[in-house]
DNA sequence: CGTAACTCGAACACCCATGTTCGAGTTACG
DNA sequence: CGTAACTCGAACATGGGTGTTCGAGTTACG
């Protein structure tokens, strides 16, 4: 609705110390939606280093500053999987290659969905479905018609799967009770031994 | 603190009406607290279809309604799984039976836990650790120490992966995205796969 | 350098949830 | 039946979060 719309690049219109503070509360804004529920204008304020009436003059609102949140996380998830070439690989091998770069991403995205749901309109988060996600589920599809991925249990499940194995292995390593250098390999092996054909 | 325990069985001084009121209490915050986050006192009181003043009465904050609920589910989860004998099966056959007893209820414990996160002592609530969670723990190093399960991932991921997947197949069922008949065989086939040993 | 853009603390109005009190009505139970 | 136990709506105090306004100070930028 409103049409200022903070997409990709905003407006130079803006004077170089707000553009700076805008860039402050959004990191500020991904770091605390990110990783706790609950989270207040005081509290973005004060982890952005910046006064909460200014935070309002950049964001008017609550839901306003939610959305500028999210589109930021996917701007970022785009970013970041653009060099990313698995065309070439075969579908489990891809898995590695996209968890290595991205599982990390893909968690905070959950974490965020979770977090925003009651300050965002859910038709507007379906709406921005993550690109980030979208590769995931796309080269599962792939690994399917591949035959490399099992077929006896339903996609959606397998997409599931996937999503909630990756949040409990950064559950696992915010408590410590994973090992930092192992962590992506064990979850890829999991991940596999999820996807992979039953021995039947 | 309290010198009033809701223990398992309430002292019998109270009147028929109060107590009954106390279950309905009970058994609102188990659906609410079990399900979404943000409960208030209201919300349960409407539920419970009792006047808000009633609900102070016999909880005199929301921290104690909070401990009482979960003091609840997990008594219900002991009196479930009372009847269960898993000794005489394989682990693997175990575990279907024991996931087919009680994964909605784990699923619940879990729900449950998060979102009384805010409201108990974190200590508190690891003291009372869940019989039920610890039985599908404690089947787990069976099936390792059988060779039965891997023993090439660590037994807390492989515990931590069986919870955020009974989570998932919750998730799923309640979002209409898996059918509720098939929802036990593909959570077990899945959890199965996470299970046995590679076949490296 | 001067002005417009920006920052920010203080104070305000507002809403919502938590607990509490009062007083009148209802209900269990001896 | 009579009394103690219980229920419950209304109203209050409190605390915290959300937005807003004011006014003075600072900073970018032409």
């Amino acid at each position: 609705m409103s049409p200022d719309d903070e997409g990709s690049s905003a407006r130079p219109s803006r004077r170089a110390d707000a553009q700076r503070n805008i860039e402050r509360i959004l990191e500020a804004g991904l770091r605390l939606y990110g990783s706790a529920p609950g989270v207040s204008m005081s509290d973005v304020a004060k982890e952005a280093g910046v006064g909460r009436v200014t935070l309002y003059a950049h964001f008017p609102s609550r839901a306003d500053l939610a959305r500028a949140v999210v589109q930021r996380a996917i701007d970022d998830s785009v970013a970041a999987v653009e060099g990313l070439d698995l065309s070439g690989l075969p579908a489990d091998e891809a898995l590695r290659v996209l968890l290595r770069a991205q599982w990390h991403t893909l968690d905070r995205h959950r974490a965020l969905r979770g977090n925003v749901r009651s300050d965002v309109d859910p038709e507007w988060l379906r709406e921005r479905h993550d690109p980030a996600m979208g590769k995931l589920e796309s080269l599962l599809s792939r690994g399917i018609a591949e035959g490399l991925f099992r077929a006896d249990l339903p996609r959606e499940w397998l997409s599931a799967s996937m999503y909630h194995l990756i949040h409990a292995a950064a559950d696992e390593l915010a408590a410590g009770r994973l090992d930092p250098d192992a962590a992506v390999g064990v979850l890829a092996e999991t991940l596999l031994s999820v996807l992979r054909p039953s021995p039947r």
